[in-house]
DNA sequence: TTCTTGATTTAGACATCGTCCAAAGTGAAA
DNA sequence: TTTCACTTTGGACGATGTCTAAATCAAGAA
């Protein structure tokens, strides 16, 4: 059983055949699904899966911090489950493909004092955005 | 009159009430409505304005360039009219308030050719998010 | 000025994504 | 095995955004 399944419990999680599921799908190196394509692949192994329980269960992921929602421009969000590993993403503006890339640099670092606006700032994310292969071909 | 009109104008914009207001509405240093807001705001000088004009004109002016689209995480997005000056957001995770901010460095030279996957990659965006005093202090 | 015409606006239906709720079901502690 | 708080369910609901056909209008032509 991944990891993942084990960190739950020990988070006090009742392991239910749900959430078991919905765990599977997300369970992968590179996978940024939406949240109905998780539904979707989390009915096929467990056909009354609904979607009330996907949405519940992928924001709980997403509170505990095992998983990263990333928007994608007015399309629905796409959940990144590679979120113990820092990295931001590259993403297609024409087909919205998603892939986690490792900039250089530090960002936080590059945001002087005087330019927060006694804001706490707690995170940066960098989007890359352009066209994937595939799109710029055709 | 602003600017703004001046230049849509010289692109073949036909100049109607309707887009004189959502114009003026957007008119302002650091701006970031979102559309119902726009629509709120244009009510107030042009009641009869109707939602999808509003829709339609902000779509409008993003393609020419003239307003950036800023998607604040399964909110609704927000329209800044400071497009012609480079810059990056600060949003407040708590109320959803935005600042322009202008870190330094260079995020684009930071990607690396073996992390961009054969994409070509035209543009990135950087968010900082955190809290804003307000909320801290809440 | 008036006419003409293609661009623009409108209201509201529709689509998508996500949230909420009350009722029914269930994991797991005792 | 029993119990009960936690989960799930389905369907209504809400927010945001898109689309369409008919009515309207800006602005160049006459």
């Amino acid at each position: 059983m991944s990891d993942l399944l084990e960190r739950l419990r020990g988070r006090g999680w009742r392991l239910t055949a749900q959430r078991r599921v919905v765990a599977e799908v997300l369970d992968g190196e590179h996978v940024h699904y939406t949240a109905d394509e998780v539904h979707a692949l989390a009915a096929a192994r467990l056909p009354e899966i609904s979607r009330a329980t996907v949405y519940n269960t992928l924001g709980e992921l997403v509170s505990l911090g095992e998983v990263t929602e990333v928007s994608t421009d007015g399309r629905a969000k796409r959940y990144d489950p590679n979120a113990h590993h820092a990295h931001q993403h590259l993403i297609c503006g024409r087909c919205g493909t998603i892939r986690d890339v490792h900039p250089s640099g530090n960002p936080l670092a590059d945001l002087p004092a005087e330019e927060r606006f006694g804001f706490a700032v707690s995170e940066v994310e960098v989007t890359y955005r352009g066209l994937c292969p595939d799109c710029a071909a055709a």
